[in-house]
DNA sequence: TAGTTTTTAAGTAGTAATACCTATTCTAAT
DNA sequence: ATTAGAATAGGTATTACTACTTAAAAACTA
């Protein structure tokens, strides 16, 4: 054996001193090993190409390249390196867009560190692991969904239903077939619909309609 | 006092013997009192007429009227009701539509009853209360739509960029203009996407847009 | 440097959607 | 029974998008 059974990981986090602080203290787990440090997203991408590694933690907000830049650079080289983002955003947007990128943790700088290195293990083992923190601030932004929810109470059921189909792609043609109704009839929903929810384009419906939960 | 320092509670469930002994559960506890049950919707939607009640505890499969129907059409008659969901369902579609339509609660039924009675008692505070177990299918819903990445790969740089604009809700010449190029050019990306992705409207770039965090 | 992909752009025709406006029937509430 | 709102549908013109094809710079890869 050797360095064959340890755990690569590779931080990119632009404060020295915190890159410090955490390689220390990763590195009292057995089993964990840095084999890198990066303080931007250029320097990461170097690393990588550099040394072999199996995780790489990564703050979001760094010079020159930004964390969910690099992270969409390294998922287009290697798609089988764990990504595990380690940051102080806990906002909705970043937490999406990094889970659209495809990382396997999200982790808050704010959570104890035995959470960074249940974290490390769980995503060892092929499992993903986030932040309670920020898996409640997914739930809340589902349910805040609901507050705005006037404006479908605008909506008469028949405006729903040809919304509903809108977004599910169909055409007012489709519309009209599937609900046996004529073409003109539909354009005079959905041009009410427009009207009502004071939007211009087909986009805004289909958003508004999966926010809804109607598709 | 007496009554006034009682939390009043509806349950609504098609099965007596389930009905019966979440009662007698929730009746053990000081300050809870079911005032009605019913056994689907409709039933709940006139008991609801008749009894004065804060929280409504609902099952989502009920005959005549199932759970979500009648949960709109409660949101529709008052809106500061309170609305627990107590399902064996958790299925992400389900609860990804209670919660649309603006539930307070959303409980399992194989979650142990502590549970479910903290969860009454969050609501009754006026927080908001939801299984474990659904919020981590949420979580997981919101990962797994990473895993089809490939699809993005696919597109060009240009195109994802055409891509966003268009689920923004640009037309192809708003599109032209912010990007200073010709229509056509912009029709020629999105005759591309289209091809690419094999969708055949705007409804679905929308969609896998969104998916994608493009937007 | 040669070859491939990307980005650019246009022709031509056809289909779909929108912006107006009007108007009848149906339905539910007073 | 009356009235308001919803659902139906048509007229006319304009704008937006799609389908299918072609093609030339530009950029990148081998």
């Amino acid at each position: 054996m050797g360095s064959s059974d340890e755990y690569r990981i590779i931080i990119a986090d632009d404060h020295q001193v915190f890159r410090i602080g955490l390689r220390g203290l990763i590195e009292e787990v057995k089993g964990l090993k840095i084999v890198a440090e990066a303080s931007d997203g250029q320097e990461l991408i170097e690393a990588i190409e550099e040394v072999e590694c199996d995780l790489v933690i990564i703050d979001l907000s760094m010079p020159r390249m930004n964390g969910l830049d690099a992270i969409e650079e390294i998922r287009e080289r290697n798609v089988d390196l764990k990504i595990m983002v380690l940051t102080m955003h806990k906002e909705r947007d970043y937490f999406r867009k990094a889970l659209a990128k495809g990382v396997d943790g999200y982790i808050l700088k704010d959570d104890i560190f035995e959470k960074i290195i249940s974290a490390i293990k769980s995503i060892q083992e092929g499992r993903k692991s986030f932040s309670e923190k920020v898996t409640s601030f997914v739930m809340e932004d589902y349910s805040v969904l609901t507050e705005s929810e006037i404006s479908l109470q605008l909506l008469t059921k028949r405006e729903k239903e040809v919304l509903k189909w809108v977004a599910e792609g169909l055409t007012n043609k489709g519309i009209a077939t599937k609900l046996e109704i004529s073409v003109r009839t539909v354009e005079s929903h959905r041009a009410n619909l427009m009207d009502k929810l004071d939007f211009d384009n087909v986009q805004e419906l289909v958003k508004f309609a999966i926010s809804k939960g109607l598709v």
